[in-house]
DNA sequence: TTGGACAGACACTTACATCA
DNA sequence: ATGATGTAAGTGTCTGTCCA
């Protein structure tokens, strides 16, 4: 390399050679490089022409890999992701491809993968959150029915203890004993008597229920 | 122990190839 | 012709390792 390598060049060349090597051909130009690597906003690459900076047009355009090379590539990603020097160098070799580019299309590689996971989690989260969703609406569905019924046993409850009590403020001396009165009619909450529809069980626990929480509902 | 060189990984980006 | 998409490769940054 000599003095007229001009800027644009050095970029194009800097793109397909490391910094390295460039640096044992052209030290100045390497300062320059790695001065630009550091600068911020990141360097715009430059647009590939064909033919450009006598360039050879072929090696500029963008290789794409063989079906053999994928499958070989691809056969080794599937048994391990990560990527060891001596495999790269061996694959590469393989391939016939530079090491760079074996490395390279790891990382590609591992990128898309981790990519394609993420989707597959969301997707299943998505999927849960939506289920989960439907569950609730059934549950407070569920819940407001249950509150309905229990608003109209405390009803049924208070007009019976009403009818109870003027039954017994009327006739204190009634000729008519305990024995002869009829129960009082408990629909479906008719279970196991009076006592124990006043008297909930002792475990105050039925079906998943405390009745100390619908009793105060 | 420390600091610099270096390599590898990763996120992000760019540019090219291909296809609908 | 053109916009969308997939992918090879560039860039910046971080981290771990090695060695003087």
């Amino acid at each position: 390399m000599n003095s007229e390598v001009t800027d644009n060049q050095t970029v194009l060349i800097s793109q397909y050679y490391p910094v390295g090597i460039i640096s044992q051909l052209m030290p100045e130009q390497a300062v320059a490089a790695a001065a630009a690597a550091t600068m911020k906003p990141r360097r715009r690459r430059r647009k590939n022409k064909e033919n450009e900076g006598g360039g050879d047009g072929l090696l500029m355009r963008k290789r794409k890999l063989s079906e053999e090379q994928l499958s070989l590539l691809e056969n080794s990603f599937g048994s391990e992701h990560k990527l060891e020097a001596e495999r790269k160098d061996r694959l590469a070799a393989e391939l016939g491809l530079d090491p760079r580019q074996v490395a390279v299309w790891f990382q590609n590689r591992r990128a898309r993968w981790k990519s394609k996971r993420l989707d597959e989690e969301y997707s299943k989260l998505k999927s849960e959150h939506e289920t989960t969703v439907v569950e609730k609406c059934r549950l407070e569905t569920e819940l407001l029915k249950l509150k309905e019924q229990l608003h109209e046993a405390k009803k049924e409850i208070q007009r019976l203890s009403e009818r109870w009590d003027g039954i017994m403020s009327n006739s204190p001396s009634s000729c008519l004993s305990m024995e002869t009165m009829e129960p009082p009619f408990l629909g479906e909450f008719e279970i196991g008597g009076l006592e124990n529809f006043f008297y909930p069980p002792e475990t105050n626990y039925v079906h998943g229920f405390e009745w100390d929480n619908l009793y105060y509902i």
